[in-house]
DNA sequence: TATTGTTATACTCTATAACTATA
DNA sequence: TATAGTTATAGAGTATAACAATA
């Protein structure tokens, strides 16, 4: 009996997380740090209170990531130049080379991932998963919604 | 410009994880607990042993989550019948009953995503999205492979 | 001597609540 | 009074290493 398309869908998440693990084993970062990273990347010097609104956490969680990738040399907190209980949080050079470098590899991936289906497919491929993608985001917004 | 197919198939990732810990909060389960149940349901009563090759994660870890869900009723260990060292760990009656309503719900949901791909796409879908696991199966495995 | 499971210890990610400094 | 960030505390998931009981 074939494996159903949730299955597949679910086994394709978590080779991407063993694979991103494996990864960053043996360095400082991890998952919820390289998010962070890329979040910095996207939206530029943020507020930490910012940065917890865009990584979905709690205030509290984003200074204990800060402190580990100040730490590390990934990042820099620099005092916001108008409101003094805030900072800066914002990527050094080393963050920048390494988070370009990081986005080409995702490109690289997925091409890889592209050409892995057939040609006929492709299109098909990439209407279908976005509908799949639109879909359980409402299913998950509706089930949040009811809820609360 | 149009999100990658890997971002979407990413985000599909994220919003499975978003939706389980929704449903399991305020409960006594998680995902990992679940994954622990589910594999159970799969290989029937097995040592604490199996379950952590089964589950991927060190045997002390099956400790913690089998202490967890047996304290909450979900599971019951039993005495190996001719290994004295070893138990064996297998779901209530509460659990398998728990477990059919899980696999109900979870054929129900693949049956939503489909729902939500055209028609005409629907074999590539199945096709491209199996052709991608086993792509990123292989490419995991290399990585894996290549570093030890 | 090898294996099963547990105790001991530690680290990361996560959360809430209380507190400080500023707005 | 409200907001930004931190300290304090807690819990889950994960790991390795040392140890007991048994094979």
């Amino acid at each position: 009996m074939e494996p159903l398309l949730l299955d597949r869908l679910l086994q394709i998440g978590e080779l991407f997380e063993k694979d991103m693990s494996r990864a960053f084993e043996g360095t400082s970062l991890s998952t919820a740090r390289v998010h962070l990273l890329w979040v910095l990347q996207d939206a530029g010097p943020s507020t930490q209170q910012t940065l917890a609104r865009l990584c979905g956490v709690s205030p509290r969680n984003i200074t204990g990531l800060v402190d580990a990738l100040e730490a590390s040399g990934h990042v820099r907190r620099t005092p916001h130049p108008t409101d003094r209980r805030a900072v800066l949080v914002e990527l050094t050079e080393m963050s920048t080379t390494y988070m370009a470098q990081m986005r080409r590899e995702h490109s690289d991936l997925d091409t890889e991932l592209l050409d892995a289906v057939a040609p006929a497919d492709r299109e098909a491929v990439q209407r279908g998963v976005a509908a799949i993608a639109n879909r359980l985001g409402e299913l998950v917004a509706d089930a949040r919604g009811g809820t609360s």
